[in-house]
DNA sequence: AAACAGTTTAACCGAATGGTCAAAAGTATT
DNA sequence: AATACTTTTGACCATTCGGTTAAACTGTTT
């Protein structure tokens, strides 16, 4: 049979990913994954022969997907503001869609900082960067956006995105303290950060 | 004797800290620590009966650590904008010293959002804040703060300088293919980080 | 229907890990 | 110097965990 190999390997794969970004590496237990995907542990081990293994190929999926959600960034079509409107935006839908990821992507680049390092080994992001500037080299004369200060002002608007996320958990408790509501507090940061980042970078 | 004593406890808490720190809760060995405090794995238990004990110890002890370094926010004495200055350099300098510290709280909160819950059950947050609006409400009218947007510019700020630490690992790789240097990256985050959400605010 | 190839399982293994214990070493008290 | 108390250690234990193995099961080919 054909059909059932791939159901079954997904089926492994979407467990792990689950066990994975709730307890990390460390913390995720083969014998958890097997339960969850509703299979032997052997068979585990049959379709991903280690642990290690299958961490990689969980990490790397996630990894991409994260980073992919980038890609809007450098290509052209809009204006700087809506540009970065629209990323904004588009990246806290996508944020919503899968609130554990960046906190599973920064434990696990904190617990071995090399993996990464090779993943984005072969990217050059000088090519990148300097293409946002030349997209937008018309509209830059109003802005205070120079080669320089770009490295702080795109790791801002990544900030104001991904955090919320990560600190998710201590965000919540606080605000149920305060009576705000996490997921409309979220709805509301598409348009508050967008706000916010063209108000500071506006000359 | 009592002198030795206190100097083993803190050799372990010292260890079982940077291990935490690097490897969280789950990938932590009591091995490890002990080997790092230079001792016998039988005494660490003659210290902290269990791992979750001298785990518990030490979460308290830097969540602590970390949350008292907020406490400037919620006093008087200085302008609206000359605290936004002050905090966030503060901050900054404050993880500069601590750079593990928010990926550790982060993963560790995410891990086991319970823990925290309990930490912070008797904080008031709602006197804290509109403590903030009342201290600065003659100065309010310049800036475009409100008691419904505070939790955004107060998240915000947070994330500004925390999130450059937590994904550390990410940015550096990032950077040094960009030929930035992070450490440089971080002393410039002081004031710009700063300066950008005063404009931003700013009426 | 027999041989074959891929899939799934139960039972098992060895190493790692958190934790214990009794004895040794060290220190203070008398 | 004898006693009593605390600290430190080496050896050990029980359990957990990642991983293996051989056999059973399933569908396909001949």
């Amino acid at each position: 049979m054909e059909g059932n190999d791939k159901l079954t390997e997904d089926k492994i794969f979407e467990a792990a990913t689950t066990v994975f970004e709730e307890q990390g590496m460390t913390g995720a237990r083969m014998q958890n994954i097997a339960d969850r995907a509703g299979i032997n542990k052997a068979l585990l081990h049959y379709y991903f022969r280690t642990k290690d293994q299958l961490f990689d190929a969980v990490f790397s999926k996630l990894a991409q997907k994260m980073f992919q959600k980038f890609s809007p960034i450098f290509e052209e079509n809009l204006s700087l503001e809506d540009k970065i409107r629209f990323f904004i935006k588009e990246h806290i839908n996508f944020l919503k869609e899968n609130p554990k990821l960046p906190g599973f992507i920064i434990h696990e680049i904190n617990r071995n900082p090399q993996r990464i390092k090779k993943m984005l080994r072969n990217v050059d992001f000088k090519i990148l960067w300097s293409a946002i500037l030349k997209h937008h080299s018309d509209e830059l004369g109003d802005y205070n956006i120079t080669e320089e200060n770009l490295p702080q002002i795109m790791t801002t608007i990544v900030s104001l995105t991904v955090f919320p996320f990560a600190a998710r958990g201590l965000i919540e408790v606080i605000f149920s303290n305060v009576g705000v509501d996490f997921d409309k507090y979220i709805e509301e940061r598409k348009e508050f950060a967008a706000e916010f980042v063209i108000k500071a970078i506006k000359k």
